[in-house]
DNA sequence: CACTGTAAATTTACACTGTAAGATTGCGAG
DNA sequence: CTCGCAATCTTACAGTGTAAATTTACAGTG
């Protein structure tokens, strides 16, 4: 092909890149997508994503990306376009919350995946992790502006998160029955509207 | 070598392999560990194993359930010895719970693998799920007996397993700051402590 | 126009994986 | 001692991620 790669076309082939890996994952979970089958549902040889990503662990990383961008939407749609108060509010964050990982159950898995290491937070993936915990924090802020301490609002968010993610995580894994996450979300919800 | 192969050797032989590779996975996780270093690791050829399991995933799936044994003995001592009332016990137990977590690490990853395939429980697996439940439980018959619902009872066990397992996963994943694990189970007893 | 430098893409190759299949070993029974 | 067979080891295969060598095809020059 040509000589030099336009930043243009340099991003729309790992936007393309991305937007296969993301529908393979999705379909037989990251693990049991190669390289190859990448490269082929491409149209292309098993080398040339990596002119574009260091490794495979880059693409799970920028799908990983994807994955808490179309979270987060998600999550704000619900809790903006929900009407009642902020308690109200959060219930349909919650509720939309565990219908995207139940849905999307491999998608919900990469992202959290245990495996992954760390990165100190200011990373691309690290700012749409901190986007889809946004919503949270619009209702933390609520939370403060009706009389609570900031610190005791924001570990409130955590323990919403935590029971949140932990309830799909558990349900995921079989652990739990199905419909143990809503339950949990219903009980939370009763817990947040005693203040 | 010789004929038979006892009960007793076929036992003490996969435990043996079960202590190496729980050794092993805790300390590069389970994913950088092959058969043949499990094998090299027990001083026998890399087909070895398979005469004791019938797969790696075989192997996991036994090191997955002395986790949980291991894991629910000190849930069960930690709520046993504590003393004060069931909250105090529970609490407790808490950090029990997140204390094991972040100490084995990978360990904890293992046991709650998002990517197993879901058993219906009455698997050797589920039963040591379900003992390293029953702590929880014993929080929740107390409950009962002082008056709560049972189904509410039990839904609130859902809840503290939830929050907890949520909160150490999204530690552990690097989402969550160091501590935030704790910080939940505080605002968690908090919560419990009015009922 | 042919020629060439070079970036992009492909092919080839390597070390590694889980594990199926065949070859080897060494003890117990006859 | 000899034979059978269970336990083990060795070999082999299809698959993986990816490094390195090779081919391809265009932009710019004479």
């Amino acid at each position: 092909m040509s000589r030099p790669l336009t930043e243009d076309d340099l991003g729309a082939f790992k936007a393309k890149v991305c937007d296969v890996a993301a529908e393979l994952f999705a379909r037989n979970g990251a693990d049991n997508v190669s390289m190859r089958q990448i490269a082929a549902a491409l149209g292309v040889s098993p080398m040339t994503p990596y002119r574009y990503f260091a490794s495979r662990e880059d693409i799970l990383v920028a799908v990983r990306i994807r994955g808490f961008e179309r979270f987060a939407v998600l999550l704000e749609d619900a809790y903006a376009t929900t009407p009642g108060d902020a308690d109200a509010k959060a219930g349909a964050a919650g509720r939309a919350y565990i219908d995207f990982a139940l849905a999307n159950a491999n998608t919900y898995r990469l992202m959290f995946d245990l495996h992954q290491h760390e990165d100190g937070g200011d990373s691309p993936l690290g700012r749409a992790v901190a986007r889809a915990r946004a919503t949270l924090s619009a209702y933390g802020d609520g939370l403060v502006r009706a009389g609570m301490a900031e610190a005791e609002a924001r570990a409130m968010e955590g323990l919403i998160w935590s029971a949140l993610h932990g309830a799909v995580s558990l349900e995921l894994a079989g652990t739990t029955p199905p419909g143990s996450a809503y339950e949990t979300l219903r009980l939370l919800g009763r817990f947040t509207a005693r203040l």
